[in-house]
DNA sequence: CAGCGTATGTCAGAATGCTGACATGAGTCA
DNA sequence: TGACTCATGTCAGCATTCTGACATACGCTG
């Protein structure tokens, strides 16, 4: 009764399944860095420095769709774990740029590579076309109700 | 700044973009949901409830993918408002079944028109085989996951 | 009949994220 | 220069959800 449900008409709403697939997602990744010791929070917060360097807690708390008080949360966990690292004060107004270290660039490599094997496995049932266009049907969809 | 994001690699990640567009879908939910007093674990409480009447609390939880104890604060708030009716004994074992209240039944209607509304909102810039192929795509997805 | 396993409902505590609020620093304009 | 506006960082309180635990009720098996 757990794992066969009747296949009703909620398993036909893109609203539901789009629901349930972030849900899958966010646990098969919560797994897969649990071993690397972060946190979904956490690695979203390296990948976007990695890719951005130097930006503020708030810059990434809008990246990652999280508040700045979350968001130092994060950096303060990852500041005591030596892998990104702030100035003590800000040479421009209140925000300080935030930087990978060496092992925040390390960890990073590895979990970037646990997370991309999940994606690729996500999507390892769909064709190169599909997966593309996939993508382009969740980026209308965002930008259809980014815009109210 | 705040809008106009440059668009970097993670824009092309199928994972990012279908976190974003759930927490889109999320948002967009929560404030159409706002003028009828109900948040969106109330709504997918009411929404199966009114598919398959007659589910224990324990089912309805893993019906919305949330825990035991969280759907019963649900399920609190929606029997003190007169929305569903459970039985004060169980006839059989501990599980009290669970049905909608005629006026849980007209409460259900309202909401489920204006969440149709924001999905169709959402799918509006896809053509029909385009919502098609999304719905295929998102369901290959939660299958691959699911299958650990 | 007694024991075991499973499922359910419920209570308590902890973790996580958010809203509200305030002080600080920079830019703008009269 | 002084007042205004805006963004940032930070503190406190609240809300929501989860994990852990326990007692109860049923079915199965010896």
């Amino acid at each position: 009764m757990s794992q066969g449900e009747v296949l009703g008409p909620l398993d036909e709403s893109v609203g539901y399944v789009l629901k349930r697939a972030a849900n899958a997602l966010r646990s098969a990744m919560e797994a897969a860095l649990r071993p690397l010791d972060l946190t979904v929070p956490q690695y979203s917060c390296l990948e976007v420095l990695a890719q951005r360097p130097g930006l503020s807690n708030a810059e990434l708390a809008r990246a990652v769709f999280v508040t700045r008080q979350s968001m130092n949360l994060v950096l303060r966990g990852l500041q005591e774990r030596g892998l990104v690292a702030r100035p003590d004060s800000a040479p421009h107004g209140r925000a300080r740029p935030t930087e990978l270290t060496p092992a925040g660039r390390e960890r990073h490599r590895e979990a970037s590579a646990v997370v991309r094997a999940v994606e690729r496995r996500m999507l390892e049932p769909l064709s190169d076309g599909e997966q593309e266009q996939l993508l382009r049907g969740l980026v209308a969809c965002v930008e259809a109700l980014g815009t109210e």
